[in-house]
DNA sequence: TTGAAAGCGTTACCAG
DNA sequence: CTGGTAACGCTTTCAA
């Protein structure tokens, strides 16, 4: 009834062009490429000539409204400089010769992690990995019912997801350990601003105060943005009060970076003001940074979020929790105090 | 004939139960979510009302069958410490507003950009934006074809698909300026091995080598692997041979920081070995680091990205090729030498 | 072992 | 302005 034979638009070939070019049914073709049971040797080949010929490529939205889309997705707040550069390569290791393709989706302080979450729920991905510190544990379960999902960092332990977590009191104690046993007193915290309820920053937090309550010392806590510049400014702030800190524990590396500027410009070297860090960011092993820090093996926490995940995609349903205990890396930014 | 009320499992809402919930047609809430023409107010507040109640929310794969993905897709081959985290910041700045979602697919030494442009091609994304340095042009153009597609850092000029690239002759005058300005004679190029044919690294090394020559000097360009480690070792290389340089000029930040870190084992300053890099990521200004390097505006890149992207999803056929002016920022890896 | 046909959830085209 | 209906490309019964 309608054209038949004009010209030859290049329209990408569909299952129904390889199963005509090869003289078999659609049914035939999809058992082939999903190398299901019941298909002859010869037919096999006849079908795979086809598809080579044809150069056919299966539509991933096609087969989403039957099946499967062969997509993880993984949200995160950030990107580079971050902890999550080191848990997308341990994700992407894990992941590697599976059927699972990963895409990332970065909020960017643009993107809450709620609308991230639901774009990928929306796009039927068959799985999400989730930093989502910003969001509350059950609407984080309400997704998680249509949709395999691992939240990394929640030191909660929910029924309707699993969690990959660093134990970050037993960070806080390394660092406290290592910095009380270099004879500092007065010790900084420097922390986000606002302290989301979920973020593992808080553990490290309290643990300071129990840590410094413990040593009888005074526990003081300073909130900045969660940014170097944020951080930046904070230390000005500290070492301009009457009672200057001679160390200060940052709640993360990007931050201890701050902390770092503000004593280079000051001339401060780690006998003045020792800086921790944490994350254990590639540029913090840096010879010219060289930042004492908190190793939590991010490749590690990326590897395991991808087993757990591949897993609950294969049926599981009850929740496991997997925690990992972090490392110090001491390195110059830390000295006895004057 | 099937069930009718059976408990209710927590099953998606689809455009069907909305439009038996509000008591109109799928087609009437097709077009109320897409605001298309011709809906009456009442319509509207009807099918609004019913959404709202069963939360429901359009499956993008379906009306992928139909139409759009509303999803960009960008491809790179790593992530984190590079400009591709600028690139991706102005890309979703750009993005903001719109309809589209930014989804990203790294590379990771594990996934070809061929692999991962084919991989967003079967999503069927509306666009695709590429770094692709490692294949070739016609490669590219036959999947442009399908695709809108933006690539990133090549000097060639496609018909096919737009690119957005930094005047790396440019910018390797820039360093060159400064580095002869300063005094230095025996400057080497450190570049990244293999030079893949389109990767902008050629362009600069080649100005490079004619600034030498122009300048009655010889020019000795070295190959590592494109890391902070390969760089590392071909500086202690360089420093150890007969005649070592006073001035080297890195391919990338990356590589300079490994220069950097070589010199800082040796206890090697300015004078002794000046740095030059090329990229400005955020860390060279780091005031521990103090990169002098080359600034080619990752951000507008990714904005300039986008918005050609989004003309071309537009209807735009005709390429467009844009080329950005670098800067350089000069910090204290460079001095005169002694 | 193979093929035919019934969906999956959406959009677009028509009649009313 | 509204509602029915035919695609879209694939998977999955179910018969042959």
């Amino acid at each position: 009834m309608t054209q038949e034979r004009t010209a030859l638009p290049p329209r990408r070939p569909t299952m129904t062009d390889v199963a005509n070019a090869a003289g078999v049914s659609k049914g035939a073709v999809s058992k082939v490429i999903r190398d299901a049971y019941g298909v002859s040797p010869a037919m096999r080949a006849r079908v795979e000539k086809a598809i080579a010929q044809l150069g056919y490529r299966p539509r991933v939205a096609a087969r989403v409204m039957r099946g499967q889309s062969f997509t993880i997705g993984l949200e995160t707040p950030h990107l580079g400089q971050e902890l999550q550069t080191l848990v997308v390569e341990g994700a992407a290791e894990q992941l590697a010769g599976s059927p699972y393709q990963l895409v990332i989706v970065p909020g960017l302080g643009r993107l809450s992690a709620t609308e991230i979450l639901e774009s990928l729920v929306d796009r039927q991905v068959d799985g999400i990995i989730a930093i989502a510190s910003d969001m509350p544990t059950e609407a984080i379960e309400t997704l998680a019912q249509h949709t395999p999902m691992v939240v990394l960092g929640r030191h909660s332990r929910p029924q309707a997801f699993d969690t990959v977590v660093s134990d970050d009191a037993a960070g806080a104690d390394l660092v406290m350990d290592h910095l009380l046993g270099l004879g500092h007193t007065r010790i900084t915290h420097l922390t986000i601003d606002p302290p989301t309820a979920e973020a593992p920053h808080v553990f490290r937090r309290d643990r300071y105060v129990e840590r410094m309550r413990a040593a009888g010392l005074r526990p003081v806590v300073e909130y900045a943005p969660s940014t170097e510049r944020g951080a930046v400014a904070a230390t000005s702030r500290l070492l301009g009060s009457d009672d200057p800190p001679t160390a200060i524990f940052a709640g993360h590396d990007a931050m201890a970076l701050g902390v770092l500027r503000a004593a280079a410009d000051l001339g401060l070297g780690a006998s003045d003001l020792s800086v921790v860090g944490y994350d254990n960011i590639e540029l913090a092993g840096h010879p010219l940074v060289s930042l004492t820090t908190v190793d939590h093996r991010g490749t590690d926490v990326g590897r395991v979020a991808i087993s757990l995940l591949l897993e609950r995609i294969n049926g599981r349903t009850e929740a496991k929790h997997e925690c990992f205990s972090p490392a110090l890396r001491v390195r110059r930014s830390t000295a006895a105090p004057r």
